[in-house]
Parts: structure tokens; C-alpha cells; sequence
DNA sequence: CAGAGTGTTCAAGAAATAATGAACAATTTG
DNA sequence: CAAATTGTTCATTATTTCTTGAACACTCTG
């Protein structure tokens, strides 16, 4: 029965979920699950499902779903209140733990089928010309392995980087 | 008049265009910029805008708004065939080149207007917390403005890497 | 154990995005 | 300079993707 949830967000907060959903959308996430992050990242306390349909005003069905997302990237943070046994959650704010997590769950998946697939075409009989091509996307997918870890490094650090 | 470009597209050349359009979709280009792109790289020689059309059945729109695109990233080049009125191009291999493109059209726009949004927003009357949260998604902006040329280096690189 | 509280699922509708193709502009050719 | 060739644009249509919300399952609580 808490109803604390339905505070009105500030015109600062509503940027800063904006901020968000410009970044969702750059990565191909739904603007809703920019919306969902956006909304713990501003809140101080944890908030539960219901507080985030009341201050965005959307459904439970995209709340739901968007914290499930949130979840499986390790964006959010699982917190337990004593006495409300509702589930509630902060973000998380470590860089390099949220790029893990959407490295680990999104793209080396994608990187990982396209060089299986990539491995079963080897196989077929073909011209000089595409032999070479696909050597050559065999390359690309092999950088794309490889950069993943630096990036995600990177990302973590809080010092100034340099290539050797 | 030409027509030699109805040719039917091999099965492996299918995937190898599949291949692309997957990575578009990753992303989010649409597919018949990946369909594009994968026609000009499994083809040996340079082809034109109705060569495209002919061979993917897709659209003059699409193929001409496609090349344009690609052209935009520096994944096609040009290439002039005396005696053929019409645009030639091949498709650009070199994984650093494309993905230079990429960031410069396509990334650093979108990371510059966002770390110009949360400039102006550090200006605004706030609470601690919010101060606090700006603070952390100025410092992502800047992480993510200095992996870039990071990225490129290594994807252009034949060699392993270290980060010192 | 009935009823309330909480979260999930997924079919249907809404919204956003992409593809088409006809009209057009620009250029070249005979 | 008329006709043909080439490529672009953009309103319309098609497709894909996202969001909604009602039905459901599960868990607590009195």
C-alpha cells in the first residue's frame, strides 16, 4: 500500500533520464529500458517496480521487463528492505561492471555465432577471391574478441591509458 | 544498357551477406545497408548502384540511400571505369578505416552532444546526490571519448596488444 | 485457506523505422 | 536540344519493434 512513489520527478531528473534514453537508443535498447535506468540512477533510495511505473508512467508490463534487462547486465543492484517485500534495486554506477555485463550478455554472443558460422563456410568450395574474403572477416572477428577486454579495462581505470 | 549485372547471387555469397546484414542489425544500421555492404564485398569487381539493385531485388531507394551511407563511413570507394557513365565503387576492407569512419560520423557526434547537454546541466541549482550523479556521467562521457581512438588503433593493428 | 500483494508473460495494439517507387534534377549523347 | 541515362528525394506503404494491460502464478497474511 506505500505511496511515497508517485513524487513528481524534476525537470533535472527528467534530463538525466533523457540522457539515457539517448544512450539506450544509441545501443539498440529500448527507450523504456533507458527510462528504467535513468529513473534508479537519480533516486537516492532503492526504489521497487511500482515506484518506477508511478514516476515514469509507464506499464508494469515495461517496467517488468526493462528490470529484467537492467538485471541480466548487472546495471542493477538488488537491495533488501525489512518489512516491504517488494523487490528493490539501485543502479549500478561502476562503469566497467555495466559494459562487463553488456559485453558478457550481448555482443560476445553475437561475436561468438558469427564465428561459428563463420567457420562452417571455411569448409565449402569456393573461389580465390572469397577464400580471401572470408580470411578476412575471420580477422575482423578475431580483433573484435580480442578488443573487448582492453575496452572493458579501460573503461574501469581511472587513469589516462597508453597503446604500446 | 549493361546487363551483366543480373547475375544470381551463389548460396556462400548469401551468407557472407547475411553475415553483414547480422552485424548491422548489432549496430543498428538497417539491413539493406548490411545487404549493400556484402554485395560490394563478396564481388570482385566494382560494381554500380543497378548492379545492386539486380543482384540484392531491392529498391533503387534503398540501394542509392545504402551507398550513400557506406560512402558517408568510408566503407565504399570510388572507382572510375572509362567508358561507363555510372558510379563504380568496391568495397573498402580495411577494418581501421571503416571503423574510423564510424566513430567520426556516426559516435563522437552523439558522445559530443551529450557531454555538451550534461555541461549544461552542471549549471543548474541541484541537490547533492544529482550533483554527485552528474558528476559520474561527466567522467563516462570522458572515458568513452578517450577508448576511441583506443579501439581504432587496435582494430587497425596486426599485432597483439598491451595496455601499460 | 481466502484474499491481497507482487511480479511475469504474452497477445494485441501503437509507435517507430525501413523500403518502395514515382517524380524529379542533372548530366550526357546523338 | 530532345531523348536517354543516372542517381536522388521523399511521400506512402510495409515491416519491425516496442508498449500496454489483462490474465496468470506465486507468495504472503490474517
Amino acid at each position: 500500500m506505500s505511496n511515497e512513489g508517485d513524487t513528481q520527478i524534476s525537470e533535472l531528473e527528467r534530463e538525466i533520464i533523457d540522457f539515457f534514453v539517448n544512450a539506450a537508443t544509441a545501443f539498440g535498447i529500448p527507450k523504456s529500458v533507458g527510462e528504467v535506468y535513468g529513473i534508479f540512477f537519480t533516486s537516492e533510495e532503492p526504489l521497487a517496480l511500482d515506484d518506477v511505473t508511478q514516476k515514469l508512467q509507464i506499464s508494469k508490463g515495461s517496467a517488468s521487463q526493462g528490470i529484467r534487462f537492467l538485471k541480466s547486465i548487472n546495471a542493477l543492484n538488488s537491495v533488501y528492505l525489512t518489512g516491504d517485500r517488494r523487490d528493490h534495486y539501485t543502479a549500478e554506477t561502476k562503469l566497467r561492471d555495466i559494459t562487463d555485463g553488456f559485453i558478457k550478455e550481448r555482443i560476445r554472443p553475437q561475436l561468438q555465432s558469427s564465428s561459428e558460422r563463420l567457420k562452417i563456410l571455411k569448409n565449402t568450395k569456393k573461389s580465390k577471391h572469397l577464400t580471401s574474403q572470408l580470411n578476412t572477416l575471420e580477422s575482423w572477428t578475431k580483433k573484435g574478441k580480442l578488443v573487448l577486454p582492453f575496452v572493458s579495462k579501460f573503461l574501469g581505470s581511472n587513469e589516462p591509458q597508453k597503446i604500446i
